[in-house]
DNA sequence: CAGTGGTCTAGACCACCGC
DNA sequence: CGGTGGTCTAGACCACTGG
């Protein structure tokens, strides 16, 4: 089990006319080609996250295959974050990325003020995608993108500035409601609202200084050290769908990665 | 597979007198502890890291287990990182951590040096541990550690600040031999020196300001900002046997996390 | 209690590696 | 070619969860 890229090698049983094909595999493993499979129904919406799949029987009955070989299935999709197993009540579609994540990045230590951010939209409108942010979000050149400026703040203190960028066919009723009225978490929001289950995201973490109107905002001088997280998110079926640039004081800064 | 946490649970053989307890399993399960079996024999030296262990049908017999329970016990090692399958050639032992793993977290891109860093030790002491690294390497307080400070340097430019605490008994052999002549890779050489495999390390990163003796040994300004690097490193029993800190420039801070 | 996932078995056959 | 790990099967029994 956890061979390198079964999934990935293997095809998936595609998203044409003929969805349903049942050829087991045409050059490699049974349970890789059942994983995309399964993969593909998931995020088809045929089971939503939260809710539980058939029991393993039932589901090797239906694909006609060995009980094992199913459950090696879905610990592949276990292992991609796809799935969660739970002895004795079922398997579950995991619900995607839903708490403040960014938080793991700082320790904002003022207080106990050590729940959820409050949020505040700035600024909202909609752009013309730049060459670079087309290609990442899979647009067409000229495209148009929903921009957004975020202020988030622990206990009434501001501790993290966000500009984000949302491909705009997809998120289009974003663009319409009332933002006093959001959500603190954008994520849980646009599952509810869009749709869209943020699965997936990287980080890449770079230091760098304050510009005056980036100080002002969160409340600290220009020129002010700040680790600047750049993020790219992913949907279920692995496509990006969130550019996010996030700011914050170098000094609240705090991570711990683990080697090998 | 890949239940949580099936080996932490599971109790090892032990290491007492009566080495070979036979006895399946007290509460838990067949493989769980078959793991922690083997485990023991490889942290014991039986199997040197980089050679191969018996075939699976070989192990399985010796243990008269099935084949099945004996590669759930494989699988759990390899997603420790103790071992390493390959398809067709055998499951070997995995050499400890080699690589200048520092440099994962900067781009120094100055003129192709990207190589192994050069190292030079600019200090070594013998010292009495602080309470927390004795903590942290369970060592009795008022015990010894070697004390290194080493400046790690690419294309003859100085990049990385090192201190480096490790454990006296241990690394005994490092407190003679002539620093000059030291590898610029230190687990490699410890690990063929005083026998010690570095298995696994926790980073943990925060960001500051250098102070004037390390700004001149780095060549930049006094205040300059950096990025802090707190690492414990484990060895293959899972002690902690290495402390350090090291310090680079913050404008050269570069990492990617991966998020869920 | 019925239904779920977790463990374990004893086989068969395939795919890969190196000689 | 012989030896290795990888896939797959068809069963049995256990452990956990919930009503």
């Amino acid at each position: 089990m956890n061979s390198p890229s079964a999934l990935d090698r293997d095809a998936p049983p595609s998203a044409g006319p003929n969805a349903s094909s049942d050829q087991p595999a045409p050059g490699q493993s049974r349970y890789g080609w059942l994983a995309a499979s399964l993969r593909a129904r998931i995020t088809q919406g045929e089971w939503v996250p939260g809710t539980a799949l058939p029991a393993e029987t039932a589901l090797a009955k239906e694909h006609g295959v060995a009980l094992g070989t199913l459950r090696q299935a879905l610990a592949l999709l276990v292992a991609q974050g796809l799935l969660e197993r739970q002895h004795g009540r079922g398997t579950f579609v995991r619900v995607g990325l839903g708490g403040a994540s960014m938080l793991r990045f700082f320790r904002f230590s003022q207080g106990g003020g050590q729940g959820t951010p409050q949020s505040i939209i700035l600024q909202r409108s909609v752009q013309i995608a730049s060459q670079e942010a087309a290609d990442d979000l899979g647009l067409h050149a000229g495209a148009s993108v929903l921009q957004l400026q975020r202020l988030r703040s622990l206990s009434g203190k501001p501790c993290l500035l966000e500009s984000i960028a949302l491909p705009l066919p997809l998120f289009a009723s974003l663009a319409q409601s009332e933002t006093a009225d959001w959500d603190d978490l954008l994520y849980p929001m646009v599952q509810r609202v869009c749709g869209v289950t943020i699965h997936r995201a990287e980080d890449r973490l770079s230091f760098g200084l304050l510009n005056p109107e980036q100080a002002a905002l969160l409340q600290l001088d220009a020129g002010h050290p700040c680790v600047q997280v750049d993020r790219r998110a992913f949907d279920l079926s692995g496509r990006c769908v969130e550019l996010r640039t996030t700011w914050g004081d170098a000094f609240a800064f705090q991570y711990t990665a683990q080697v090998r």
